[in-house]
DNA sequence: TTGTATGCGTTATCAA
DNA sequence: TTGATAACGCATACAA
């Protein structure tokens, strides 16, 4: 049940820049200037301004700001999720950077929809974002046609390819998990599985899974013979996936996973089939979020500097924006951590 | 290193509703009814118009859409921060259910900060969010002033209290801590501890801590001499506190965990210390995050419906924004998992 | 150092 | 059903 606003409280209206000029005898620019470039008036002006802000409670709209100053000191992000550690604290740093240079974020988040993913991107757009933070290369290229024509600087984030033309802060996601491939290969796993994100619109699980394949490749391993299973990002989904993969003839004794949560999954569901971690089967997942370290057995996973890229992504589109200049891409490094639930097959 | 924006990208302008207005032959009047109020407008000419607006590109400029309209169909919200699950999980859900109505989220993280919640709150609402979601009740009371004199609609989540007159959905954080504490006690714990969340601007911490105070009382426990650490929430110092904790006399034999975070930092802590969990030490937590079952032995806790308590707290502020009622509080449930770091104590 | 005047791109009121 | 036109609240070029 609801009931109705009390009339009691009337719709006081909401102080403007001219409020404030009348009430401390001022233009209207004046007062402008003493929040925008304080130092461009006199300091008895200023105070007495500064005072009338105070009583009045004025607080600058922003959207008024904006259409007359034509930017905005907001930096937009589209990121699939943020129901995942991993985006959750990469964007979490990208803030804390970005509020320290005065700008604000705008996050929207696409739910790995790539029509949801192009809409957000034109909605801050629109909303004036002076810059776009994105993840991975994958959209439709017109959408950059888009942001150039507007010219508004986009940066893409946890992914990085030597030869493209768009910057980019991130790794790349085939090659560390190629080297995670080499090391599982190494301690002679021959019969492998892997459990993967949806490869199509997610060019971050496409290059992972072309990471093992690459590695596969060198090691003489017969790629085409294995099998692969491409779900959602969730543990209950890694569960499902491993117990199917363990079905397969020959029944791999390694299992690569797309992302942590998916082999958090994986570890579960092995627990439950009786089947021990590395004994019976080896099982690596991909990022190093705090549970992987913690997993009985813990995961031996690719550690990922999220907080690092998201940090240093702030710095980078704040240049963009404010010097319009574009930055040279940085490639971010990863490292393995070996942990137990990798080792060597049964013999 | 960066080099210069390509003088080849000019800045091409950005189209406006007058250009569409002019190559549609209309009035700008009439595109703005296409767009907004479609039905008003007759077929020939609602053809002609959007046909121009997808030639030439067209997208509304948000700033003076809202400058104009006096709303933005945004919702804001200020959070703790990202980096914590049942944030992230709650606002994922929050965000889906206003997507679905047609609102945009803005979201700010405060970092646990009161002065830059102050500050978001502001800027959300300078920003013309149509309404505002907030966690918890604890608030400069300005601020709520503040917000009526705007009459921008505030909604508290994660937190509710009978008695306030402020809207709010969540649940007694005092009433589910002291029911999981009286499961403590009939177990048989009598020397008990706790390890809190800072309790100074963190209500919830606050109640939960009185929750455990509240039980103990009722089991004729000493109060006074439970030893209680305040910290922030990591699982690093989780550990640090859980070292500490045991160094009490007497030694508890139960330590209750302001959330599952510094609860799984009490599990690390206890198993590098060479105590068994639950034989040597009962340990609990709060929020029933995903690891909170995964860890080894799994964690007893609070259950916390957070995707719930998001979505219905997106329903919830868009009648508030659109019917301009202000609906009655909203008390969820919570449930104890019971499970294996909870048992009785040795005797 | 300050003020005047204009424009930013929409929406909405009122007439036609 | 459509069109003129006045807000909306602020920033800024230019003048004083």
């Amino acid at each position: 049940m609801t009931r109705e606003r009390s009339p009691l409280t009337p719709e006081s209206s909401v102080p403007t820049l001219a409020d404030v000029a009348r009430r401390a005898n001022v233009s209207t620019a004046t007062v402008s200037r003493c929040l925008n470039s304080p130092d461009q008036v006199i300091e008895r002006t200023r105070n007495r301004v500064m005072d009338a802000v105070n009583e009045l409670g004025y607080a600058p709209n922003f959207s008024a700001r904006a259409l007359a100053a034509r930017h905005t000191n907001t930096i937009g992000a589209v990121i699939p999720t943020m129901d995942n550690a991993i985006f959750a604290r990469g964007i979490q740093a990208f803030q804390e950077e970005l509020g320290r240079h005065g700008f604000t974020l705008l996050v929207a988040s696409s739910s790995y929809k790539e029509a949801l993913e192009e809409e957000q991107i034109r909605t801050l757009a629109a909303r004036g974002a002076d810059g776009l933070l994105l993840i991975g290369y994958h959209r439709n290229p017109a959408l950059h046609e888009f942001l150039r024509a507007r010219s508004v600087p986009a940066l893409v984030a946890w992914a990085y390819e030597v030869d493209s033309d768009i910057p980019a802060i991130g790794f790349s996601n085939r090659n560390a998990m190629a080297d995670l491939a080499r090391l599982v290969f190494e301690k002679g796993h021959r019969d492998i599985g892997m459990i993967s994100a949806d490869t199509k619109g997610n060019d971050r699980a496409r290059d992972r899974l072309a990471g093992v394949r690459l590695a596969a490749r060198e090691a003489a391993i017969d790629v085409d013979r294995m099998p692969v299973i491409e779900t959602t990002y969730s543990i209950e989904s890694g569960m499902q996936a491993f117990r199917q993969i363990m079905g397969w003839t020959p029944r791999p004794t390694a299992v690569f996973c797309g992302n942590d949560v998916l082999a958090i999954g994986a570890l579960k569901a092995a627990k439950e089939m009786g089947l021990s971690v590395p004994e019976d089967v080896s099982i690596t997942g991909f990022d190093d979020i705090e549970i992987a370290s913690l997993a009985e057995p813990a995961l031996t996973t690719v550690h990922v500097p999220h907080r690092e890229m998201g940090r240093r992504a702030a710095g980078m589109l704040i240049d963009m924006v404010t010097k319009r200049t574009v930055p040279e891409s940085v490639e971010l490094q990863t490292d393995i951590r070996l942990r137990r639930s990798l080792g060597p097959p049964k013999t």
